[in-house]
DNA sequence: TCTCCTTTTTAGAATCATTCTAATTTTTGG
DNA sequence: CCAAAAATTAGAATGATTCTAAAAAGGAGA
């Protein structure tokens, strides 16, 4: 693990937002002024591959990444803002009725966020 | 609802597939060889405002559109082919946990399909 | 430490799905 | 039939992401 890719993933985990790549970037440049966006991306993209960071592609909106703990998105209808939601596990349901084992799953709810709804 | 709009919401309702634009697009044009792709894009997205459709945004691949009937989506890790899965409904169970209505939620499974298996 | 080979980073061009713009055509309501 | 609104068209523009080729950094062995 090279030292952009420690760096990054670092931010990824320590924050408390789902970041964009160039929020990712920007925040890399305070420490790394010299580090370039692809750098950003090549790392970022090794990450995912790595399955140590997940990205999160979110329809009508440009990607953003987050940390593996195991958690779900509220995603709010209106504004699009993203929360985490610690709903359970529904691995072995899944599985059990699906009849094999699955490498994970990624579950998105759509409702109206309270900054929203007032 | 005009015509092209109508013609392809049938086209994505009676597909089997998960369509892209191009594929809309190019179905499409059998019947009607005059039409021109940003018509394709502008009643899709109509249909995806109005909840007539599903887009379906998946890391990795091109936008696809899915008719509206509650399913969940397996996609293959390997080689990311994406199959329908009815899944039980979990509205209530999430409602219950959130304390509050959602709008729906999007659940997608990683899974390795008995084609990639093999 | 020096050399060789691999990996990473860099700069900038290229890609390409999607959106936008402005003009034209079609549809609709009175 | 006419005027206003909506839909379609052609083609340019956008912009996030990827690609390319060169430069820099890192690592292993002698």
């Amino acid at each position: 693990m090279t030292k952009y890719e420690a760096k990054i993933l670092d931010i990824i985990n320590t924050s408390q937002k789902h970041m964009t790549i160039d929020e990712i970037y920007n925040t890399l440049k305070q420490d790394e002024p010299k580090v370039v966006l692809a750098t950003v991306y090549n790392n970022v993209n090794k990450l995912v591959s790595n399955r140590q960071v997940i990205k999160l592609s979110i329809e009508g909106q440009i990607d953003r990444y987050d940390k593996v703990t195991k958690h779900d998105h509220l995603i709010c209808s209106v504004c699009g803002k993203i929360s985490d939601f610690y709903f359970s596990d529904l691995t072995s349901k899944l599985e059990k009725e699906l009849g094999g084992v699955i490498d994970g799953y990624d579950l998105r709810i759509r409702y109206v966020c309270p900054d929203c709804k007032k």
